[in-house]
DNA sequence: GACGCTTGTGCAACCGATTGCGAAAAAATA
DNA sequence: TATTTTTTCGCAATCGGTTGCACAAGCGTC
């Protein structure tokens, strides 16, 4: 406890091997960017490697301003879609030298300011926001500052910012198509919160495909849920049978609204798929466990991960223009046992 | 893109105020150590908080070498029972201005090993550690360095390190009593891998309950699996069926391997729990929605999170002498529908 | 009014690594 | 061998805060 080896710095090389600091620094420097002496330079490294140094990324960070940290943001980490884009991200980023800064927004604004400065602070790299809601104005000032930003499975109204996305409108079409096939006509639907991008897109092609199919699909049919959680699934849908619109199927914007529908349906003895068809979005992981097996989308959790973490990585190494202001990434549809055919 | 608005320091306010750099480096000190003229401290704030000054925690952290930043080391953020945890952890440190790099060992010791110079490089406070190994080399280079380190979930053999852990001893017997109490007599047992205490104490517990209740439990009556993974349960589950000892209950030695217990079960005809009941460990997330329903150990885990945080705290304040050498969380036994009286 | 003491602020070194610049040494050329 | 060119490496400033020390002003006391 009261003697605690202090960690060998340049300067102990630099004396270790009888050559200046600066030049055990450029040395160690993997762009082999100066004109050493092959000599020096295996020596400087011998020494390094034996001694075991570890750069200070403190304050090789105040000097160059280039930290090898990114922040992540994401609405909660026990949101179980989130671990798989973490985990892409990392894949990438980890293998460079990057560590990561995880935080969570829970989908509050003042908290997300504040982390986003906590980031800020850090000076992280980059930053990849998967929490971002359709209006940011901190986002600006983020970039503004010189920090690139990539947003995950959300993305901003305005253009700017590149955004990795999952075809909604092709996932919701899917659904639909699936719904009408064994028979729907008459869908309800419960949309995510309209402050988020996912929610919106994913309304917007409900009523569109909706449309298209020759579906009716009127004002009471959809209902807006506050948060993408079950209890928000479970007070939406009670609200929508209290409307007394006969629907046969309910299309919720993500899982965790449909697990709530299909507890609220069973709440007042209604069966999934039996007298309701539900489905979700996202498929997220144990989905393939709970009975009666939700029909849903899936999203490529950890190819979203990766991409972004591609994306950012040519922002944050000068390389900003060649990256897509937006990649749409495919998304696959799931048939599982919540689809039936509808009664009578 | 090409005017980036340059981060406010120390030195601006002081040039907008009028006084020296060091001056207001105190005047923002929250600790308010020094003896400033009250007037000079509130100009400097208000100008601070005016300019939007956020502090450059590299510098700081260069400096003082407390960089306000903290290490979480865990086997796998995709693995659900630790998403609670980290939250616990984030809960008591984040509103005092931690935030923490989170870095997945995927139980490989090379993994571990580097990452945690990686944590070493970015200078962190201090590191909550919950994919620790029974026996673990490196740690001690991380302690002598003089970082802070906590265990969590799992505990080193040898003493030293401060560890919360569960009551896997209480947990078992739990489990044993409950079924013995429903009448089985032969119980065997998927340990969990012998390098992790947990699977080393979740064995001892279960040897040892066996004797107390006198039940018989012969060698063939446990196996180990290498990781506390599904398909380990079902390889486990078939090599103990393949072995031929009579069991009427299996006793495993996490959710995940039980998961794929009674889908080995399920694979032979055999149905749970007619035909063999199964238990867990952890009740992780959402099991309690996948039929049909296992009945298991709750550990608390963001509780768990939560008094590791507090205990590192101590450590990275000083209050080292405080700590308890280890903190044992109590658990509860949840009883569902995996475990029912055996046949005849 | 001179002296000592307290109080408030500035000065400058420092943390560890990076990098432009210049000087010394080595190599090339005359 | 003298001179020019190139290569190799050291010097010192820098990034943004922090902190021990010194100095100056303010105050009280005899």
């Amino acid at each position: 406890m009261s003697n605690m080896k202090r960690p060998v710095t340049l300067k102990d090389i630099a004396r270790e091997t009888g050559v200046h600091v600066s030049t055990v620094s450029r040395a160690l420097d993997p762009n082999g960017r100066s004109s050493l002496t092959e000599d020096v330079v295996q020596r400087v490294r011998d020494t390094a490697q034996r001694m075991g140094y570890r750069p200070n990324r403190l304050a090789s960070g105040l000097r160059t301003s280039r930290t090898m940290t990114v922040g992540i943001v994401i609405p909660d980490i026990t949101n179980t879609i989130f671990p798989p884009i973490l985990r892409g991200v990392e894949s990438v980023l980890e293998p460079l030298g990057y560590a990561s800064i995880i935080v969570n927004t829970d989908n509050m604004v003042e908290r997300e300011a504040r982390l986003l400065d906590v980031l800020r602070e850090r000076g992280v790299d980059g930053i990849v926001h998967a929490a971002v809601p359709r209006e940011d104005p901190r986002i600006d000032e983020v970039v503004a500052q010189g920090t690139p930003v990539v947003t995950v499975n959300r993305r901003l109204d305005r253009p700017g910012i590149p955004a990795i996305v999952n075809d909604e409108a092709h996932g919701i079409l899917m659904l639909m198509q699936h719904l009408h096939a064994a028979g729907h006509r008459r869908i309800a639907h419960i949309a995510g919160p309209e402050a988020f991008s996912t929610g919106q897109a994913r309304l917007r092609a409900f009523s569109q495909t909706a449309a298209s199919l020759g579906i009716e699909a009127p004002q009471t049919a959809t209902i807006h849920a506050q948060r993408f959680h079950e209890r928000e699934g479970i007070r939406c849908t009670d609200e929508l049978l209290a409307r007394g619109w006969p629907f046969t199927a309910l299309l919720c914007a993500n899982d965790r609204l449909a697990l709530g529908a299909i507890q609220a349906l069973q709440a007042r003895g209604l069966d999934c798929p039996a007298d309701v068809s539900v489905t979700g979005f996202n498929d997220m992981p144990f989905l393939d466990l709970i009975p009666p097996g939700l029909t849903t989308v899936r999203i490529a959790q950890y190819d979203v991960g990766q991409a972004a973490a591609q994306v950012l990585l040519r922002m944050m190494t000068g390389r900003g223009h060649e990256v897509a202001p937006e990649t749409v990434l495919p998304v696959e549809l799931i048939r599982r046992g919540t689809v039936a055919p509808p009664r009578g």
